[in-house]
DNA sequence: CATGAATGAGCCTTCATTCAT
DNA sequence: TATGAATGAAGGCTCATTCAT
């Protein structure tokens, strides 16, 4: 499908990928502008649409460069030996905010694809996330020790109940920073924050 | 501001209401076509912008409108006597299920509308989605016997994790809905699974 | 044809009028809006159609009305038995940059629509605005001293430059107050300099 | 800014540029319609925009366009080494009205042009105005041998005067030719009329 | 492989004018 | 006489996409 995009020399790919994803990072799928993109990567109108045929395809294939590299990145880094759960969660929220520091537009651009659902690209999409989905948490909760749990309740929820409260955390964090602009995220505080959940949620949780 | 809508036969403005939150639910503020609106209501292109000057406006009414509506039946049926934190958010559940079985549509908008970041409705619709925020905060923990819970770890932070507990529940649900075409929420199922998470936050988080 | 507003009290009269007037001289044919005229005068849209049918009938009563209103007050002032060309010339200047004091909405519409050329009221205008020059010459000049001029030149042409020269003078006043905004003619400085013109046409045109 | 444009083949650039002028000078800057461009010159909406960005710049381009090509003609022809004013400013008149047969449409613009004050364009264009006065009047003037005027007068204040005349009498048959659709200037009648200003000048206004 | 001129449907909004009340 | 809701054409402009070169 893009193996010509992908022939193509990697700077030139590079320029490309980044010009789009930021136009779409920026402004999201419908008010991106393809023109946008093509004078920032310094490439004809042309020739954008030879190598993606459109601007869904174009979207959907940076959707999945940017998750591919992204859980790359991730699952390198964390350690699935580890069985205790929440050192496990804490781990990942510090991988996930050192790719937020790395790869801000590339972390935006996934942030606003995952809330994207302009009719245009929502069927293909929607797929894309339920997968996306499934995989995460087969994944992430594979070699988890779950004997330190409580015994007295659903230990499947009390997984869900600690990965949503992260996700919110994080939701909030991030819409607070869209909220202000120019405001940085301030990790040393959200670190400091989530460590109090970790704690509540040890202390709850554990036997 | 709005005087001249409101004084319709209010069989036509439901046409142009239902018709606008339609659109605006289903394509977001930037792709909405006011075109589309006037179509669906049966009035004219001017008409629309007779009532509202602009899609802005439009937009804005809407909100308030369905913000209104729902607020208005919630805190009808809301016992606010209820000291018992997990009897009310119970409560809360059960009625919000309530409203999206009898204004899906409205739901619906109201959570595209939180999620929507259009440039152009940023500054005034975020100053809504701030005030709202605070005034329900407030409002639903107002009266709660937080006595009940446990000593050792911060209370606040519980009721957080509750919260954001059924939020995610209920996007959960939402987006499954959205999913599939014409699938149904089975609501059986979910008061049956939100008792399961009642249970667990009693039994881990009550003294 | 616009007896039906003329049977109207005078006080709505010229609410309507000022309101109109104000508004075409501000913006041009074209571009006033007869809602703004309507919102101004505090009457309804309806009405003004009903007095005045479509708004080239309103524009062209409007120009009647002004150009009644300032020629009567005009040739009231003006001294038809004085035959010294330039001094008749001079008084008319004065009189002119009088009414322009008294009544500067009425004059920048007289200015505005003999600028006027929209195709929508181009054929029914210039034939108003020929009429009126030729008035005018005629009666301007009646009554004139012709013998003092020069007998080796052609006196109508004379006339002619000498008329044209003031025109001209204050096209070039008036366009440079319009270019400044906020900035006021100086009729002080005006007067002076058309003096130096008339001690110019003495010395060259007359005997 | 306009290279994409110019770039074209010279037989496209005509059509929309006549296409454009006329519609510019039929209807003036505001309701001037793009659309009706388009449709005259034959080609599509988006194109007259790909070039032009809007239809401000579109206006000033034409305007640039006219003037250059008027001026360089105009310049090309007139005899700057000839001291006498009557000489010269006959050079002129003769050369403004070949203009005029030989670019009807274009000289029709300029004027409508200088006459526009729509708000979107004033300040730019008042800008062009001021410029363009200032080098004319200095171009026209230089060289001419002021000592065969009568040493009596301002010669500044004559020059104006005779300066005037032309442009008025200029006017006067444009407004005339405007007047009755099909009527020609009848140029002969025209140079005739101007000599005797000429000669009428040279009487009273030389030693 | 690469260009960018060309398309035309679609966008939101304004406007003079009509007509039922 | 008086209202103002209702109309719908027209306005300038943007955009993803195509195609001849």
């Amino acid at each position: 499908m893009f193996s010509k995009f992908l022939s193509l020399d990697s700077e030139k790919q590079d320029r490309i990928i980044n010009a789009a994803i930021k136009e779409f990072a920026q402004k999201g799928y419908d008010n991106a502008s393809t023109n946008e993109m093509v004078k920032e990567a310094g490439i004809s109108k042309g020739l954008l649409f030879h190598y993606f045929k459109n601007k869904k395809q174009l979207f959907l294939f940076l959707f999945d460069y940017c998750y591919s590299l992204v859980a790359d990145e991730f699952y390198k880094k964390v350690d699935l030996t580890e069985p205790d759960f929440f050192k496990r969660i804490r781990q990942s929220v510090h991988i996930k905010m050192d790719l937020q520091t790395k790869y801000p537009d590339i972390l935006t651009f996934i942030q606003e694809a995952f809330m994207q659902d302009s009719p245009e690209i929502k069927d293909e999409f929607d797929k894309k996330k339920l997968e996306l989905n499934a995989i995460n948490i087969g994944i992430i909760y594979d070699g988890i020790d779950l004997s330190k749990f409580r015994d007295d309740v659903d230990v499947q929820k009390i997984l869900k109940v600690i990965s949503w409260t992260f996700e919110k955390m994080s939701d909030e964090e991030l819409h607070k920073a869209k909220m202000v602009p120019g405001h940085k995220i301030d990790y040393e505080k959200v670190f400091l924050e989530a460590e109090e959940y970790f704690e509540l949620f040890i202390k709850c949780f554990y036997k």
